[in-house]
DNA sequence: AATTTTATATTGTATAGACAAATATACAAT
DNA sequence: ATTGTATATTTGTCTATACAATATAAAATT
């Protein structure tokens, strides 16, 4: 029985959250024609009036949608949720790096299909990545890249379970997370950095230097590429020209890296960084030190940052290209495209300079 | 009399209507109690359960709240208008120069208050914000931040205007536009030139060389504060060193003014390059000339773009707090301060790095 | 002075019934 | 083949009535 009629609960409200459950459970589905007036009437014994307090709140709320002489239908929630289109966008820092090429990707992707971005920066603290999910669930989003912070996994956990908790769709990008399935794109951090190894190799170097954060499995990903690339030469790796750092990036503490690493330059002809910003650290340290870029020692970066007038060899990494596979990718599943997680890994390409000198021969 | 009884118009929508006009034109207020349904009843004469019907739409089309023994009453739209929390931000590019520190700036004000930033980049194109502006319109945005494109005045005040047929707030940041008197955040950039130049002129420069654009008035108020420095030291202007452009910004073009004016350098011992980018195009084609920079030619920059690697002197503008300042005035508004539209300006500060040369003495 | 009770105004819930409007369908007329 | 007409069905509009729930204010009680 639908109605219970010795409950205090206002019988078209019993009426009405019996209605709602039948939907959500998929008893009626999108474009289901439910019950007629009359027959309710017959079903539950309320007067019609009562029966149509209850169906005109559920047409209010969305639910309903009531066509004369035709009868009364459920709604496609999954085609009202195309219609919210806001995705939002979590990245460590927009004035960081290459956030901005990534932001322009997604924004790019998103206006061609008539969504709005919106950004929020979490310097990659967890609080600030917490602060921003509640505020971009209240926003009504229907998904949201996420650049996980440099907090624990455990805390990024927490936050993609509590968008997925309210059916907001997650997308990772760039970084990603062990032990969770999940859509993310990235780009081929341990082929590119092994790439880049060999490239090094191949001019004649055997002694290189490295310097890097394991903070990120994308870093990890480039120190193993570098590892591997030594391991099939045959270059048996010196630990002590290796350094690595778990704390996230602080020009700072990387500047005395940097220098102590060129003060040992006799150990090595040519440093593996990072990432260009700490390519940058070498070139600003070797000037002081009146040491010359490649002459004393080459250098290649990883990221491929817009820097003009420095020839620094490194990796480009396409990251417009990234923001708009992840926006994509959430477009697919607004769609409705279901399916295991997809792991989508984007090419990245060697760009030769002038920071590396050919060695021997 | 409210309701007409021969209209084929249903009763309870005459009522409904009517209540619309009373509230939208102000004979009931905000938090205003309107009859009961009695004396409706009285009123027009009309039963209960039509009234009821008539006030009920009202309620779930947001206009009206009910209470229980206390009676009907209006809700405040404006109040409920500070509930939306999205701003947008048309920018150019967020890939381009400062445009991330502005949008930061305008985040982290945002958020302070919860509200939320949606970011449309326009590429200076007027059917890019166009289009954005229309979409913005229809995610409900109460605020934006417009910098104006560099499409003809016109098309700006265009935009501008359809926005504020729907009440939407907007503040001009960085550009302002002349005959349009609204809210804006700028910086000095007549000062700024002209401190610039100033400065040139103290270190022994009398022929001072200028490549810029004028698209944009802030670029012309640079030009501005160049020549009126050089005025007030009696300096002579020499039209032949002063380049400027009326078209965006294209790096082939500039590479050109700039070669070209340093094939002329027997005119001058000092260059005041538009913005940053163009003192880089100095760096670059120096040095496939083969001249240093300051030692053949001195340059100032403007903008302080992060270079790390290059020790320009330049202008900072705080483009963080230009954010800042045109959230904060977006949110005054919204909080409903009234008052003539406010114009900005914030100062910015020169930067004495390496590349100019003490000349003369 | 503080607490409890009571009265009362107002919205909330519920029933019963009547007629109107719209529209899909079938059928008839042209 | 098209147009018009009738019919049944379903939602839409409207009236009349009754009692419930609740919050305030006034009154009564402690």
């Amino acid at each position: 029985m639908i109605i219970d009629r010795n409950s205090p609960i206002p019988k078209y409200f019993q009426l009405q959250t019996w209605l709602i459950e039948q939907i959500e459970m998929g008893v009626f589905n999108a474009n289901d024609k439910i019950p007629t007036e009359q027959e309710f009437k017959n079903l539950t014994g309320l007067a019609r009036a009562t029966i149509r307090q209850a169906i005109q709140n559920l047409v209010s709320m969305g639910y309903l949608l009531r066509k004369r002489r035709l009868g009364t239908f459920v709604i496609d929630q999954r085609r009202e949720k195309q219609h919210q289109t806001n995705i939002g966008l979590m990245i460590p820092d927009i004035r960081m790096g290459n956030a901005p090429e990534l932001a322009r990707g997604v924004e790019d992707e998103a206006a061609r299909t008539q969504h709005s971005l919106i950004l929020c920066s979490t310097d990659d603290l967890y609080v600030k990545a917490d602060f921003h999910a509640n505020r971009l669930i209240n926003s009504s989003i229907s998904g949201v890249i996420f650049i996980p912070t440099a907090a624990s996994d455990d805390k990024n956990y927490q936050i993609i379970e509590k968008f997925m908790r309210r059916n907001i769709l997650v997308v990772l990008a760039d970084r990603s997370l062990p032990q969770i399935d999940i859509d993310y794109v990235t780009t081929d951090n341990f082929e590119g950095a092994y790439r880049q190894t060999e490239y090094l190799i191949k001019k004649g170097h055997t002694r290189i230097g490295i310097v890097i954060s394991t903070t990120f499995n994308t870093m990890r990903l480039r120190l193993e590429g570098y590892k591997k690339a030594l391991a099939d030469y045959n270059i048996s790796v010196n630990a002590s020209i290796i350094i690595t750092d778990s704390l996230p990036y602080s020009e700072e503490r990387y500047m005395h890296y940097v220098t102590d690493l060129l003060k040992q330059r006799d150990k090595m002809t040519a440093i593996f960084a990072g990432h260009d910003r700490i390519a940058l650290l070498f070139y600003s340290a070797a000037k002081k030190m009146g040491l010359s870029i490649p002459d004393d020692i080459s250098i290649v970066g990883y990221d491929d940052l817009p820097l003009m007038t420095i020839k620094l060899t490194t990796t480009h990494q396409p990251f417009y290209e990234m923001g708009q596979e992840s926006m994509r990718l959430i477009l697919r599943r607004i769609r409705g495209e279901s399916g295991s997680p997809q792991q989508i890994v984007l090419k990245s390409f060697f760009v030769e300079r002038s920071s590396v000198l050919q060695v021997g021969k």
